[in-house]
DNA sequence: CTGAATCCCTTTTGATACTG
DNA sequence: CAGTATCAAAAGGGATTCAG
């Protein structure tokens, strides 16, 4: 998975900083991409088209205002997420996933199966077994 | 991708807190047992085969002996990872993913790809053009 | 409606020292 | 070797207020 040095092995130079290094593991890079608590989240809640500020913040109820914005900025600023800004009052203002962003489809599918597959089978595990 | 709840739309109850909530969708749920800083790193390291904590210590080194202790115990706790005590001294301890970790191996691969499109095309961007 | 700014608290993480 | 304990620092996050 790490096609140009051994992670697993002694090789990894530990003179290299974090940053440095994390460009020579694209695992390890996107994770520190994707790594911030919301970040997966608001990604999976734009993959089926892009949502407003306002409908973003219903859709993820737990987060707060603030916590949204950083996280919108964040992506937007590691070219995941554009930002589209309509010149209307009220304002209105629309995200959305960069092709970069989309690409992260394949991602949020095999997390659902994994979830899906692990975790959320308490739902309909009894009407399963009946 | 949420397939018993409309989280892009109003349906979803506010009432319930985030646990119960996260169960409802498999991604929410998946990304609250994968979250930490370290969670995911540790998971890829693990991906070919079992390793000891020091072998897993200098795979990682930016962890330190107590956040790699820490993130081992909750992914333990969550049945993605199985800790193996040999009874000898010196001591020797194994990390392996349980069957519910290997299931991580296509979110892996995909974040890999995913990192490896995007990021980190810096280190041979001149010798394809070249 | 979107979002910036401030204040303040909680959680996370790191450094260090110690142990079976 | 593989941890645990403790303390301090830093980051993360919430509540509120203000503004275009």
């Amino acid at each position: 998975m790490c096609d140009n040095l051994h992670i697993h092995g002694l090789k990894m130079p530990e003179s290299m900083d974090e940053e440095t290094r994390s460009q020579l593991c694209p695992v390890v890079y996107a994770v520190s991409k994707l790594g911030g608590k919301w970040k997966l989240i608001v990604v999976h809640n734009l993959i089926d088209g892009p949502l407003r500020f306002g409908e973003l913040r219903r859709a993820i109820p737990d987060i707060t205002q603030r916590m949204l914005t950083l996280t919108l900025r964040e992506l937007e600023e590691d070219g995941i997420v554009n930002r589209h800004v309509f010149e209307v009052v009220p304002p209105h203002v629309e995200y959305s996933l960069t092709e970069v962003g989309q690409g992260l489809e394949s991602v949020m599918s095999s997390l659902g199966d994994w979830g899906r597959a692990n975790f959320a089978q308490k739902r309909n595990a009894v009407a399963q077994t009946a």
